[in-house]
DNA sequence: TGTACATCAGTGAACGCGCGTTCACTGATGTAC
DNA sequence: TGTACATCAGTGAACGCGCGTTCACTGATGTAC
């Protein structure tokens, strides 16, 4: 038998991706280099290459990680309008942009996964089109909408949370900030009445 | 008199935030050095610092001057319902996923931006606000909306195209980026019809 | 039971490289007298 | 008219630093016999 239990190494995989995606969407994807993201996870930076063969290639984990514990959150929303509402409550909440590491992946990152190479873009396509289907499937059962406009509409929601998130962000006025986050609640409740 | 024309200096200046926007919407903040930035306009790195007082400065600048030439942009549309309409079809065409360099800031930029300093977050919610008026002063006008309205219409319509380029940019895959563009022009529609 | 060896996750120093920034210098022009 | 000097946008080499990546090594454990 090894030193370790059998899932030791996996288990410490997993950290790392995990501590990763909340540097990596706080300080950016250049701007969090492997030491950081190393001693994030209590380790040092030699370590690295032995769990990863590339930075590229911890963030394409990184990516996929995030976008499934995303989707997962809106799959274990509760049944019925008021579970999809209350996400996007917390989505457009002032807690949510002021705690980055710990919120969407798509307003932390999107502009610069579409710089990267096919591996994260690959990734972020496939996690992406769950988190779609999710959506799309809550808004053609809760708002009896037809199949191909609850896509549509999944599309939209989507959109209009990402990038008033990221405007919201990069507003150093509070208060601006928050006019973004008032309207785009209305705007969404225009989509969806649609 | 000096051996330049008195706005020689000027003239510079404005060509290296001018190529510097178009590298820094390609290659992203971080990922444009000093040295290609000024390679671009044709000078060497050393005479950077005779222009600008750090990089941050210039980005400041080039945040400031990108959001200027849209603002113009949509100033110069013809009046009436055509011209907002002719600007998101630009806007949502495969001509503008492709063109990066000569695209959106928004679309292009606007995480990293969130991640600047209060230089660049200053800049660009300066730069924002202004095209947000425009915008809501047209759709007040064209689409004969309260004032009140117009403002949040038109912060869900620039959250729309912004999020739906970086989407579609982000994608491998063309035909699926076309759906999302396609989608976002209904979205759109509905957003406007309310 | 004791000892030599294999395993392997993790360490930490080192690699070449490009970054933002600094600075002594160049060279074309205009000015002083 | 001729020459010494001032101006100043731009050059290009150098600075320290942190990056992604490599690699010889450590040390705790299990195995062989």
């Amino acid at each position: 038998m090894a030193r370790y239990a059998g899932d030791h190494k996996e288990a410490t995989r997993r950290r790392i991706v995990e501590s990763a995606g909340r540097r990596i969407k706080q300080d950016g994807i250049d701007g969090a280099g492997i030491a950081t993201l190393m001693a994030d996870a209590g380790l040092t930076n030699g370590a690295f290459y032995a769990h990863f063969s590339s930075k590229q290639s911890l963030v394409a984990a990184v990516v996929t990680d995030q976008l499934e514990a995303q989707a997962a959150r809106i799959a274990e929303l509760p049944p019925g309008r008021d579970g999809l509402l209350g996400f996007i409550d917390w989505y457009l909440s002032t807690d949510h942009r002021n705690d980055v590491a710990n919120g969407c992946p798509s307003a932390a990152l999107l502009d610069e996964i579409a710089r990267q190479g096919d591996e994260v873009g690959a990734a972020y396509e496939r996690g992406v089109a769950i988190i779609a289907d999710e959506v799309a499937d809550r808004l053609a059962r809760d708002w009896s909408l037809d199949a191909g406009v609850a896509q549509t509409r999944a599309v939209g929601l989507m959109t209009v949370l990402i990038a008033s998130m990221q405007l919201a962000r990069a507003m150093t006025d509070a208060a601006k900030a928050e006019q973004v986050l008032v309207a785009s609640r209305d705007n969404i409740r225009v989509l969806l009445a649609a």
